[in-house]
DNA sequence: AAATCTTTGATACCGACGTATCAAAGCGAT
DNA sequence: ATCGCTTTGATACGTCGGTATCAAAGATTT
């Protein structure tokens, strides 16, 4: 009784599969069997579409940095001002905080790589990890954008504010993963800290 | 031939055993044979110590905060003004950073078991979860002598500051071990932020 | 209708790992 | 010297997981 979905569909209903496992037991869950599973599909279906685990486990990866980006653009997106430096800054940190089950799902992938990574030369070398890199240089951008707007002290170095904010960000979410700390909490900080940079909103 | 040693050197033994194949080939690369061979001992005796692999771990966490503890104390104690909360503050967070080997083994093997605790509930009622908490009041009543000295602006909410003073180390931290960041360029990041909150060093 | 792609099922192999067991022997203390 | 604690060795059991293989059958395309 073989529904024949073409491979896009079949890729991503795994991947999700990957993701949902991955999301509520943790990363060690992770068994070629245990997406099988929960896609409700054969264990061989899987080896099809993914030879290996190791392929697989990237592939999720991928697709787990684009679901995220996707979510960051549309947040800035949605806001009322998305041209405004101070704006775009506030949403795109908060909206990377783990706040619902998705981005939790996000954070927790991404950690448990990393953690890898950080002794897995072959993982070290995946490209998602050059993320943060464009992140940065990407709020730089805007920071630098609001000098020159006026909404943001010309003293402040926008290079350093930008690897301040990131690895803020970075720190709150986890505590936020770790039920460290509330979601509230994490963006009042945000918030917080943006007002004492002298970073303010662009008058209409 | 047995040597005969006491309980707790054989313990530490095992211990820092475990924590040079952490900090090399990750936790994961953590199996009960391996720390045996890496403590040049028998698999039987592991077990004979650590009845399973799950104390083996508990432990193991606990020697690993124990001497993160120490660390930061002796670093602080070492410093040319060790009751000025500038000096104090910036001593805690720079020696929090993965400089060296035994740093950078700390940074990897808390963050792996922090994953795993986000998805483990019997690991996340484990004790080592609450030390950020300790070191937050700790940093907060730092600010708050600045703010009596007069080295740091009254009008900084001390206990939002530390919160993020801490999320922003670990972040920092963070990055270093995956080596996007180098620790001077973190340690260049922290002092500078200090600076930037006004938080001043006490005239002698 | 034939050829090709997709899907399942059953099953197997092999390695790794946690755990357990038994026997034996070295060493310290009473 | 006897008793108890420590240490080793060999070894085994069960489970899990990645990978591989074979046969067969449904679906799609040509």
């Amino acid at each position: 009784m073989p529904k024949l979905a073409d491979r896009d569909t079949r890729h991503t209903q795994i991947l999700e599969a990957l993701l949902r496992v991955a999301g509520s037991q943790g990363l060690h869950a992770v068994t070629m069997r245990s997406v099988a599973a929960e896609a409700n599909i054969s264990l061989r279906l899987v080896q099809y579409y993914f030879e290996t685990k190791e392929k697989l486990l990237l592939a999720a990866l991928d697709h787990l940095a684009g679901r995220q980006r996707e979510r960051i653009q549309t947040r800035v997106r949605d806001t009322d001002a998305p041209d405004d430096p101070r704006t775009i800054i506030e949403a795109v940190l908060t909206e990377s905080l783990p706040t619902d089950q998705d981005s939790r799902t996000f954070h927790l992938v991404y950690t448990a790589y990393a953690v890898h990574a950080a002794t897995d030369p072959a993982l070290a070398a995946q490209p998602f990890l050059r993320a943060p890199d464009t992140m940065e240089h990407f709020l730089a951008d805007q920071l630098r954008h609001a000098q020159r707007d006026g909404t943001l002290p010309p003293h402040r170095d926008a290079h350093t504010e930008a690897a301040i904010l990131l690895a803020l960000s970075a720190g709150l979410g986890t505590a936020v993963l770790l039920g460290q700390r509330t979601a509230e909490n994490a963006t009042t900080a945000i918030s917080y800290h943006l007002d004492h940079l002298g970073l303010t909103r662009r008058p209409a």
